[in-house]
DNA sequence: CGTATAATATTAATATATCACTTTAGAATG
DNA sequence: CATTCTAAAGTGATATATTAATATTATACG
């Protein structure tokens, strides 16, 4: 039935199975999960499906893929598992593998969720935030609006989001902003969606103002509400988009 | 039975070639990720890691779980594989896969996490809860109640699982619960290991009754109050127990 | 001409095989 | 006896093949 490795084993069975008994003791590991092929291939569809370079919908073909990296559709199948796991591929058994469709109905909870969690990383900001950290957050300042005078607007984009993980490294705990990240996803399809890069860039940058002054006064309080006015501006009007692109989205109800 | 829309594909453009260019349009589709060899190893291996039937630090054979269960390594693998995404598991490429140590230093932000998602889940509904939801968490107070004079410990834990999916259930936002019950893992794990079954659950249900009172009134304050009363105890206390278990655990500032 | 049915093909799920690397035990050497 | 080198075995990562179920397409029948 089982053919080991065509040499002798050793005849007693259990005396020679010890090998590794025991765990790797804290020593210098080298690297948890080097960057393997799998992980390339997630990270590329990810952003991909992100940027809606890859349509909600959209079918997905392992078998291409696979070919276009020039592997075996072995990793590609790990990176489409993981990315179903996070809820931007529906696979359908025997069926296809797809882009999600932007969940419509699941957005406000996403939104209540990242704004909990916000709160909570201003709130002990303000609490622990020490000068140079707040000198941290006006040096980002400055560079969104840098970012706004050349009109760079990914790159605005990138301090927005490092602004975020900035005030979450203060409040002492950065895995808030990895969750946070994680339940933004499709929030950030849908406004990738609906909103082409709207002129708001300043009023955004008034309202991380706002929030950095409030946590420089060591204000929770005020911070709570720059914050909330701030999240608030970015809230979602789910009714007449789904008009627009009707086949991006799930209908409230439809599946979970 | 249904048939709809077959063939017409609206862009006209390569008529012939493209089988299904576009997905699948909301109709009721089956079982979307059924009950697969995959899914019933990672719930199995998952439930033995939380309930530490299987040590931290313990080596895991993939080849031997595969054999166990009768299939191939690939179900195995792809188990593996989202049980080492959530930190369950640790892959040491070209070494070895290990259950995972618990992170001793990152249990504080993990219970921010849950204090944070928890406070929000218990203002909503205390804004939101009608009488029927109230009577369902009595209801749910009074199983507890029978679970405790029936020394049923088993069964307090799932009735205070289902009490906090019920406050999440009650504010609208069930998903916050599904988020809590991931960060919580290793919180669980930990709290498994330091106290075995203590004689907390008069306190607990006390607590869990407060709580409910508070929701009962509609006031946001005092549940956030009697939230965190509850949360609080069962807050960590992390240093003289690595001394017993040093194996189980992660130092501080060493893996990450 | 429309509907039901059978044939076909696509694909997810799983099985099996191979490769590369690392660890560890044993042998050879000083 | 201690040290270093070498070979074996285990394991993760990837490749290739097979199976089973579903949807699509073609075909036959009313």
């Amino acid at each position: 039935m089982k053919k080991v490795a065509t040499t002798q084993d050793e005849g007693g069975l259990a005396s020679a199975t010890a090998r590794r008994t025991v765990a790797p003791m804290p020593s210098v590991r080298p690297t948890r999960r080097a960057v393997t092929v799998a992980s390339t291939i997630y990270r590329d569809l990810r952003s991909e499906i992100v940027s809606l370079k890859r349509k909600p919908g959209e079918p997905i073909a392992e078998k291409q893929i696979a070919e276009a990296y020039g592997v075996s559709r072995t990793p590609v199948r790990e990176a489409v598992l993981k990315l179903a796991d996070e809820g931007l591929i529906e696979i359908f058994p025997q069926s296809g593998t797809f882009v999600s469709r932007i969940p419509l109905d699941a957005l406000p909870e996403a939104f209540a969720i990242r704004k909990a969690l916000e709160e909570a990383t201003v709130r002990y900001a303000a609490e622990r935030a020490t000068r140079s950290q707040i000198a941290m957050l006006r040096a980002n300042l400055e560079l969104q609006r840098e970012m706004q005078e050349t009109a760079n607007y990914q790159g605005f984009h990138q301090a927005d989001e490092t602004f975020h993980a900035l005030v979450a490294e203060i409040a002492g705990y950065p895995g808030f902003w990895t969750l946070i990240q994680q339940t933004k996803v499709q929030i950030d399809r849908y406004r990738l969606l609906t909103l082409p890069v709207r002129g708001r860039i300043a009023e955004v940058i008034a309202e991380h103002t706002a929030i950095v002054e409030a946590l420089a006064a060591n204000d929770a309080v005020a911070a709570i509400m720059a914050l909330d006015a701030h999240l608030d501006d970015l809230q979602i009007s789910v009714d007449d988009v789904r008009a627009s692109y009707p086949r991006y989205f799930t209908a409230p109800g439809d599946p979970a």
